[in-house]
DNA sequence: GCGTTACCGTAACGTACGCTACGGACCGGA
DNA sequence: TCCGGTCCGTAGCGTACGTTACGGTAACGC
């Protein structure tokens, strides 16, 4: 036996790598050299860490979903009651931050990516599924007396309400400032209750 | 003198051999080469049409806002009422037909060079202006009690509620499928008439 | 009809990519 | 201390990209 290493953790440094080139050069820019440069390594050890670059991609976006789903689990815990709560998780997927824009940004690369990559599509749906169906529950929990389908269909405008306050505040966050954002999320909620 | 091309024609059929690439290939298939096969000529004849890659794609940008564009006008005229013009107007910009689908993959690769590239982010954010503008203005119609700041808020809203629709279902139009999205703009419409 | 000129196909250049083969470096065990 | 195996940096392969230079070709004016 000999040197032994920390695979995991090599593999979230990288990981963080190609989040941070990914979200500063955009999806073209994400090359292995660039992964390499930005991690502090070569090549060789990126891809003695992954077996090839689609493997990378899938373990960035693996981690992309991971940190977003811990700051909404994060949200919802703090929130004493359902409705809070709801407004904390979509509000915390909205970007208010210079750290959820970036994400913001890698969120849409990968969107981009999926269009061609039927691994990362199916990444993809299955997270986007998962998220809507947290927001899903929320609703119920919000208003119990509503059929489970209305609030499935709240959930999915929602969630397409969110995401795309997020995607465009990415490339012109003048127009969608945090408060725009958080305004247009809030006037959403709103309907919640005004409707029987 | 001598041989004399119709220079426009050429900008067309090739920034719709352009499209074409982008909506099956996506953004890291949009190569010249394949742009040249898709429109039967070849590179040399390419670049002597635009300049570089760049103007490529920046006359195909343009090429996508002004056949969106031509299809909202073509909803609002149809309309009788304002409100059936902002209705028809964000359903043309939802993607019910497969032809949208593609517009839509290609708006969303749009979005994600806009990320890297300077130019294509400054056309974004003038187009989607454009948008928000048009469906500022026929909020105001349909409600011309509310200030007009109101009814901006109102429409950029509505149209990250329109775009995220629109991107989430290029990748999964299981979940947003056409009647989910038409559900979710209506429910967002009907805001109109029980706020004051 | 013929020369001139605009036009475009051909071919190739330089670069950067994903990926691989190999050899030295390093560390745990004896 | 030395051995053996694991690990990773180096160098380079083949490929495909954007771009360019050049020569052939087709059309217009005279």
């Amino acid at each position: 036996m000999a040197r032994r290493r920390d695979l995991a953790d090599q593999q979230q440094r990288l990981s963080a790598a190609t989040w941070s080139v990914l979200a500063e050069r955009g999806l073209p820019g994400l090359t292995l050299r660039a992964v390499a440069e930005r991690a502090g390594c070569t090549t060789g050890m990126v891809l003695h860490t992954f077996a090839d670059k689609q493997a990378l991609l899938v373990h960035a976006r693996e981690l992309l979903h991971r940190r977003t789903g811990q700051r909404a689990d994060a949200a919802q815990a703090a929130a004493d009651t359902p409705r809070a709560a709801l407004r904390a998780v979509l509000w915390q997927a909205a970007s208010p931050t210079e750290e959820k824009r970036e994400e913001a940004r890698v969120w849409v690369g990968f969107l981009a990516a999926a269009l061609a990559d039927p691994v990362l599509a199916d990444l993809h749906r299955s997270y986007n599924r998962r998220f809507v169906d947290r927001v899903a529950a929320l609703v119920a929990a919000v208003r119990p007396d509503r059929p489970p389908a209305d609030c499935r269909a709240t959930a999915t405008s929602l969630v397409a309400l969110v995401e795309g306050l997020n995607a465009l505040a990415a490339v012109d966050p003048a127009t969608y400032s945090d408060q725009a954002q958080r305004n247009a999320i809030d006037t959403a909620l709103a309907r919640l209750d005004t409707r029987p």
